[in-house]
DNA sequence: TCAAGTAAATGAACGTTATTCATTTACTAC
DNA sequence: GTAGTAAATGAATAACGTTCATTTACTTGA
């Protein structure tokens, strides 16, 4: 006498009637843990628990821990914003994206680590922002050769600022060695915010503006010979 | 009748009679331990098996694992060369500082996480690093306000290009996915990599020759107001 | 149609890891 | 000298990622 699984109902093992786990739902749980409460929280336990699945599960659909960071990494590169490549002017078109990109990771700065030494292969979002980009980059005018070292700085340094927002804004405060430092202290007294920004914020728009800038020269000399 | 410590011997419970650790002693097998087997390998038994150590023993000398980074963390960045700060033209000096910081962290890219968000009271050789920066920017004439974004953003161009280098070399290869993404697949393979360089050599010339000039145009559009 | 193979679940187990605690012993200060 | 603290051992713990045997359902080929 088959009884129609209630709320609380425990599965018995053997392989379920109808699917209950994907790459997709698995993705969409860690994304929902993590926004709940960090990277902290998710653990396969968690994951497995929110599933309402236990831990082993997982391991049919995906091979390790790290695969499922590959998979929210890919997952949260759509909502970054490249809207602008196309419609608007380069420079105007690189802010939006480096702002909306660093904004993302800003909140996933452990996914980093793997991001940046992960094969675009297994990352097909990723791979459509580059060829986006890289689209844009071509009608703006650019030099092929340089486009990918182009793209490759700017993320390196949007990766970099990520990490900045997470700290603390007390962060440069010297100390007990304020006297042993006192131009740095000075100078981190005297920083400039710009209008209703974070530190942060202020360091971000001044790198960028200078790397929009020269890499607008660069490209200059590159095409000057 | 006492017995003098064999090589092997084993050492009963309770207090030494000379001390047998310190934050130093624990900071240099700590490194020792990274470079020979990177940051896997450094735990907090394996540190204590290196010490002799019972692994308890090092919470009486520091709070955690995370400590132990942080006294690591400070301690490389005594590497880093500052030299050419004072003596050299503010370019050259950055360039240098630069590209050595960033060899350094390539080998330590888990400490980026960490001294991103670190306050700099607890690490007083960091403090000293961007003291020696703060005085040259001065020297150079650079608006005291402008100095620590300018600092922050190049280390957040440095510390994103330190997770590049460790890149497998075919990163961007794309693969199956070549035919839809075909600007990008073409861009990967002009790419312009410079006199014997890898391609994170290339993307970080690029970016820091960028970031340099850009930086300094920022600073003239300041001064002019 | 049946048999074999594969997919996908459970549940128990394992090896690490960082960390804590009780205990012991030596040093230090009043 | 006695109380308190510093610094070691060794046993214990909880959490985590992962593996394995087992069970059951679906799929495929003779």
């Amino acid at each position: 006498m088959a009884v129609e699984a209630a709320s609380g109902a425990h599965r018995p093992a053997g392989r379920p009637t109808q699917k209950v786990l994907s790459k997709e739902l698995i993705t969409a749980a860690a994304l929902k843990l993590i926004e709940a409460g960090g990277y902290d929280r998710l653990t396969m336990s968690a994951l497995a628990k929110a599933l309402q699945v236990a831990p082993s599960a997982l391991y049919n659909h995906v091979a390790s821990k790290q695969d499922v960071l590959v998979l929210v990494q890919d997952d949260i590169i759509k909502s970054i914003d490249v809207s602008a490549f196309g419609s608007r002017p380069w420079d105007e078109a690189v802010r939006r994206w480096a702002w909306s990109y660093r904004d993302v990771f800003t909140r996933h700065t452990p996914l980093i680590p793997i991001i940046a030494v992960l094969p675009v292969t297994g990352a097909p979002q990723t791979l459509r922002m580059y060829e986006t980009l890289t689209s844009a980059f071509l009608q703006d005018g650019w030099p092929e050769p340089l486009i990918v070292p182009a793209i490759v700085a700017l993320e390196s340094f949007i990766f970099g600022s990520a990490f900045d927002v997470g700290a603390p804004s007390d962060i440069f405060e010297s100390g007990e060695l304020a006297e042993a430092n006192p131009n740095f202290t000075s100078a981190v007294r005297s920083q400039e915010l710009g209008a209703g920004g974070s530190a942060a914020d202020a360091a971000f728009r001044l790198g960028l503006e200078g790397l929009i800038g020269g890499l607008q020269a660069q490209r200059a000399a590159w095409s000057a010979g």
